[in-house]
DNA sequence: TACTAATACGTGTACATACATATAAATAAA
DNA sequence: TTTATTTATATGTATGTACACGTATTAGTA
């Protein structure tokens, strides 16, 4: 039972758009908020939310390297994600372990234990199935989402 | 100071995406994000967040009519709102007026104030003109980008 | 060296989502 | 009519965002 309204005019039960503009920017928030239910229900497996998750992948990039707060932080699609209390967390659920910054003592820094490798890894394969389940578009029309979605971004 | 990086690899710190598709995905989750941060810049002036100027241009659309809790969620952009609690916020702010429905007295109707049209208004304006500032997408890309992101959203 | 500014985190608050559960009213069934 | 079920909303809890502010540590400056 997916939630599948092709037209946004259905999802919101509106037609009142400005223009085409307005409408593909409620379009992306609307989708972004499709995506996100759908991929939490493959992440509450293993009991993690997508910020959690998103947190997991960004160490796995440096494992087994340490990261600090703040490269996390850059990393992170919602950028005002607080990760201090996203790490207190994963900490609690021994998937991440946190110390202090040995170059710059203000530093916190952390890495993925070893059942956090595991655990991400199982929730990447649960959450690659559930998009390419959940997402139909063909990779030429990726591409050309991806270049119109930059392209909104742009500005001067 | 708009926040605008081009390229989803500058944004995320990352070049590591499974697919076109994959990337497509994060593309449109960062970029819900990056439109929502922007809007929320205009609506601070009004004291709205993003959630509550929904429920008031969900309410617009039938004004004067009173609607009830279940046909402003459905309308939602993001569905699973707590719409009873953004009211509460509302209603305290008087932007609003709630009431026991009279056909069916397990709901509570509501609809805007007087104050709460003029709000809206002024808040809609600043909106619409800081996103003809960000936005920057001719209408044809966005007739393109709104029908890749229905043919991303269908499945079977 | 002593002072000042900047930086990296942590924390507090208001508001939101996600989800489970409670409650009251309406509807259907016996 | 009485009971059972469904429906509309409210509420509680955990987690998250957005943002302001506090604190410790580092870096820069006189």
């Amino acid at each position: 039972m997916y939630i599948c309204k092709v037209k946004l005019e259905e999802a919101l039960k509106s037609s009142k758009f400005k223009n085409p503009v307005q409408r593909a920017g409620l379009n992306v928030l609307y989708t972004a908020w499709w995506l996100k239910t759908m991929s939490s229900k493959g992440l509450k497996n293993f009991d993690l939310t997508h910020e959690q998750y998103n947190v997991l992948r960004i160490l796995k990039g440096k494992h087994p390297e340490k990261m600090c707060v703040k490269d996390i932080a850059s990393r992170m699609i919602e950028k005002n994600s607080n990760v201090p209390r996203i790490i207190d967390r994963l900490e609690s659920k021994s998937l991440i372990e946190r110390g202090q910054g040995e170059v710059d003592g203000r530093q916190t820094v952390m890495a993925l234990t070893k059942t956090g490798v595991t655990v991400l890894e199982n929730a990447t394969e649960a959450l690659n199935l559930i998009w390419e389940n959940v997402i139909s578009i063909s990779e030429d029309d990726a591409n050309n989402l991806n270049s119109l979605l930059e392209k909104l971004r742009i500005k001067e």
